[in-house]
RNA sequence: GCGGACGUGGCGGAAUCGGUAGACGCGGGCGACUUAAAAUCGCCUUCCCCUGGAGUGCGGGUUCGAGUCCCGCCGUCCGUACCA
């Protein structure tokens, strides 16, 4: 008898696939298009396991939609601009681009024994300059629109290298290579106008039904909109030119509680007073140090700086506010200026105690105290208060209510005006880096900055450069950076900055539906195949990437390269958790942790032994890491189990949208399981037919194609897993005759394809199956065999379970009541007494209240 | 710091709407087959002071009934705008 060989059976069904062509995707008008997306790989250099596990979750979808009649796109690609890339050519010379197509050769030849559904034809590398070159046109169609400008922005200025470093590049404050103080340094850079989309990118997640609640959660909260009263203080002798302090406030109604105004290190008022002033100037140096994060500068110490300068307050010129420059308060947000209250809010009451300031309540419980001067006192906006110094409205009101009511007032008596605003800041494109797509735009003495002309484009790299010294090679090539200006042709300068890698993957999703247009897009195309119909990936990439394609994808609908459905991109957006692993440690001599490679650890009993004998500490379901030594590698367990073994264990044990860590054991019971299904099929035996057991085994099958299907079409792969082993066992176990069995075991072929189509196809052939199974249409469900006319029912006295009956489906509640209530365990618990109340859920429960 | 999620047996996890907590799998135990082992097959497996009781991170609450809803904690993970 034959034995289940993944490594013949999965390249001979590869190949039947490839020459069948049953991936490519063609436009048919005849079928409803289906447009599955994973989020595509940055190009590190292997495959990851967390990688297979996302693609398979598309690939079950996709090979489960071309089951069900649909016409499917499923492409693969590679985002491969990006910091890595450099990073490996100063560490190891080389040049970024050499590194990134290695990759990417190794990665599609990892991923290829995997069997995935993916018309492999229409595959591009963000790199490719036939990519870039299209993401150029769309950058210049984009500034046309008004869509993109430039401003100053911070970044993380490296002292001593003399370079601008991305945030994970500061540690503690400090340059990672040079370990210098960071400072915040301005920059002249790219923007996009995300702002302009604000309350549309807002308002429009309540048409994402099928998007995850929390990640419209998130982006809602990212973005921010909040309303408040924007007002101006007066400057009592202020420097010239400097004679108010304009502040944007969300709670007016504490202005009466208000003990100092702070400004920005970087408010103009701020800047001037530095000037002459070498305190001013120490203490903002001081506070530009440190990275650009909002995490670092939340976490900071709060530090003020009294600049000795007053304000009037608006309600009553007499009282006079301090004016402290604060380290604390970001010039992006609002205008730079707040005014502090430190009886309702935690960051101003721990400044007003620093710095000596007075605390003044402005309201109080309704009911009760606060000690306002140990602790501020801040209920919910929606929380009804006592005002103990009223700007307007009641004195008892929510804090809502006082807002609105102070905005009205301040409107009506000339202070200020109430405003909307966001949170969310424009998307700074620039990046100082050489392996990204160039910015198309020349820099000219005449003409300033001047768009590079489409019939230019691609404007490419230049591949002699070298990452001996930090900084971008681009700023000092020798050549590349000449060019002629495009109107006035005079020598110019191009730009040397490149895009964040944001924006590559912020339309990948529409070029992938004509990969190799001469434009970005060829609309008939992508008004075909558009939207994804299904998106996953990450729950990382919850908000700055779904954001930032949402405004993209509105930009292009704008500029005319996609059709006005496509402003959301994604239709249906689900994201998975990661694949994690033990970690198995022992202590080193200096007391540091040893990591050990999974294969040098010997389980027993739950318990993890080296070679030698020595127990080692195991960390269960950990983050993969190479330096914890817990990575596990898809090609080696492709080679030890074959690609449907990894396939189906990274599918069960954990619901999708869950970490689910891997073992070697669950590999091996995976492996195990798809061998007795192989068996099954091959040692189908003669037996003759058996109505009351064919009947049975029938039953079974269509309760399997009724939840397997549920499970597929709601993102429960664990769940059709487990109806499947429950289905692979009732089919091990029946007495049913040859004939049914076969059509049994066909069954469960078909219902496995989409999670381990190499098996499902060796099964169906040798089961008579025809054509290929990933050709083969869904089987349905009968109805009529899925009806039982008997239930059982849970019995409750008090909540507690009791006992359980079984009776006819529709028997009525009286009758189930009298029944209920004659149960030998029932009775001995009510013991002679009454029932106060029978709760009878018809099908479900039957509880007994005494 | 702020925003979002998650927490169930020895382990991964199941439980569609508030209605039998522990499906399915791992591990473990017992047995069958075998000269023996592997493989395979069958049965058992939440815990305890076991005619009963307790139990879904901890402490409260709502309800006839809570893993599920509400309030307050604790822990872990994700994001925090230049990692992708």
């Amino acid at each position: 008898m034959s034995r289940y060989a993944a490594a013949e059976i999965e390249p001979k069904w590869q190949k039947a696939w490839d020459d069948a062509g049953v991936f490519l995707a063609r436009r048919d008008a005849d079928k409803p298009k289906y447009y599955v997306l994973e989020m595509f790989p940055y190009p590190s250099g292997r495959i990851h396991i967390g990688h297979v596990r996302n693609y398979t979750m598309g690939d079950v979808i996709a090979r489960y939609k071309r089951a069900t009649g649909h016409n499917v796109l499923h492409p693969m690609g590679f985002d491969a601009f990006g910091m890595p890339a450099e990073n490996a050519a100063m560490a190891n010379g080389g040049h970024p681009k050499d590194w990134t197509y290695s990759n990417i050769d190794t990665m599609v030849a990892q991923m290829k024994p995997l069997g995935f559904s993916l018309d492999w034809t229409r595959m591009f590398a963000t790199c490719d300059p036939e990519y870039y070159g299209q993401q150029q046109a769309l950058f210049l169609d984009f500034l046309e629109a008004g869509l993109v400008y430039r401003k100053n922005a911070v970044v993380n200025w490296d002292p001593v290298d003399m370079t601008v470093l991305a945030n994970e590049q500061v540690e503690d404050g400090r340059g990672w290579r040079s370990g210098a103080l960071v400072e915040r340094r301005e920059l002249t850079q790219w923007f996009f106008k995300i702002s302009d989309y604000s309350a549309e990118l807002l308002d429009a997640l309540d048409t994402l039904d099928d998007w995850p609640a929390k990640v419209k959660l998130m982006q809602a909260n990212w973005i921010g909109r909040s309303r408040g009263l924007q007002f101006a203080f007066s400057l009592i002798d202020g420097p010239r030119g400097f004679d108010r302090v304009e502040v944007y406030t969300t709670r007016p109604d504490t202005l009466m509680g208000a003990s100092f105004v702070g400004i920005s290190p970087d408010h103009p008022l701020a800047k001037e007073l530095e000037k002459s002033d070498p305190k001013v100037a120490a203490f903002c140096k001081e506070a530009r140090q440190g990275g650009t994060t909002e995490e670092a500068m939340e976490k900071a110490e709060k530090l003020g700086f009294d600049t000795g300068l007053k304000v009037r307050h608006p309600f009553d010129t007499a009282w006079e506010l301090p004016v402290y420059i604060a380290n604390f308060i970001l010039m992006d947000y609002g205008t730079g200026a707040i005014f502090g209250c430190p009886g309702h809010d935690e960051r101003d009451h721990e400044f007003a105690r620093k710095y000596d300031l007075p605390i003044i309540d402005t309201f109080l419980p309704v009911e009760g105290g606060h000690d306002i001067q140990s602790a501020p006192f801040v209920p919910a906006k929606t929380e009804k208060v006592r005002f103990t110094r009223l700007v307007a409205g009641e004195e008892i009101q929510t804090g809502e209510e006082a807002i609105n009511a102070t905005i009205d007032f301040c409107e009506a008596n000339g202070v200020g005006h109430g405003v909307t605003k966001f949170r969310l800041r424009d998307w700074g494109l620039s990046r100082q880096r050489y392996w990204g797509c160039p910015i198309p735009v020349v820099h000219c003495d005449d003409c300033g900055v001047v768009p590079e002309k489409k019939e230019n484009l691609p404007v490419t790299l230049p591949d002699d450069v070298s990452f001996d010294i930090p900084g971008n090679p681009l700023d000092r090539h020798p050549t590349w950076r000449d060019c002629a200006c495009p109107a006035c042709g005079k020598p110019a300068k191009r730009e040397t900055d490149t895009m964040d890698t944001f924006v590559d993957s912020s339309w990948y999703q529409a070029r992938f539906t004509s990969p190799r247009a001469t434009t970005p897009t060829d609309m008939e195309e992508a008004d075909y195949w558009m939207n994804v119909d299904q998106y996953i990936g990450g729950i990382e990439h919850a908000i700055l990437h779904l954001l930032y394609a949402r405004f993209f994808c509105r930009g292009m609908v704008k500029t005319g390269h996609l059709p006005e459905k496509s402003k959301e991109p994604f239709d249906a957006l689900f994201t998975q958790g990661m694949v994690t692993h033990a970690i198995y440690q022992t202590k080193g001599d200096n007391g540091r942790p040893v990591y050990h490679y999974p294969e040098d650890v010997t389980l027993k009993d739950g318990q993890g032994f080296l070679k030698d004998g020595q127990e080692v500490e195991i960390i269960p379901s950990a983050k993969m890491s190479k330096s914890k030594n817990n990575v596990v590698d898809p090609v080696q367990i492709i080679a030890d189990y074959g690609a449907d073994t990894a396939r189906w264990f990274v599918l069960s044990d954990s619901p999708p949208e869950r970490d689910v860590e891997w073992t070697a054991a669950g590999a091996e019971a995976a492996s195990k399981h798809l061998a007795r299904v192989y068996r099954l099929a091959a040692e189908l035996d003669n037996a003759p037919a058996n109505a009351e057991e064919d009947t049975a085994l029938l039953r079974e099958m269509h309760k399997a194609i009724r939840d397997v299907t549920l499970g597929v079409d709601s993102f429960g792969f664990n769940a059709s897993i487990a109806k499947l082993y429950g289905f692979t066992n009732a089919i091990a176990k029946s007495k049913a005759g040859a004939d049914t069995k076969r059509t049994a075991i066909k069954t469960l072929a078909q219902l496995m394809s989409p999670m381990t189509p190499h098996l499902a196809e060796e099964v169906w052939s040798l089961l008579g199956g025809e054509g290929l199974i990933a050709r083969a249409p869904w089987p349905k469900e009968d109805e009529a065999m899925l009806v039982d006319d008997s239930v059982t029912l849970p019995i409750q006295v008090n909540g507690k379970r009791r006992g359980e009956i079984t009776v006819p489906k529709d028997l009525d509640k009286a009758e189930v009541e009298k029944l209920a209530l004659a149960h030998e365990n029932v009775a001995r618990t009510l013991d002679g007494a009454q029932p106060k109340k029978v709760i009878v859920v018809p099908g479900r429960i039957v509880n007994v209240v005494m």
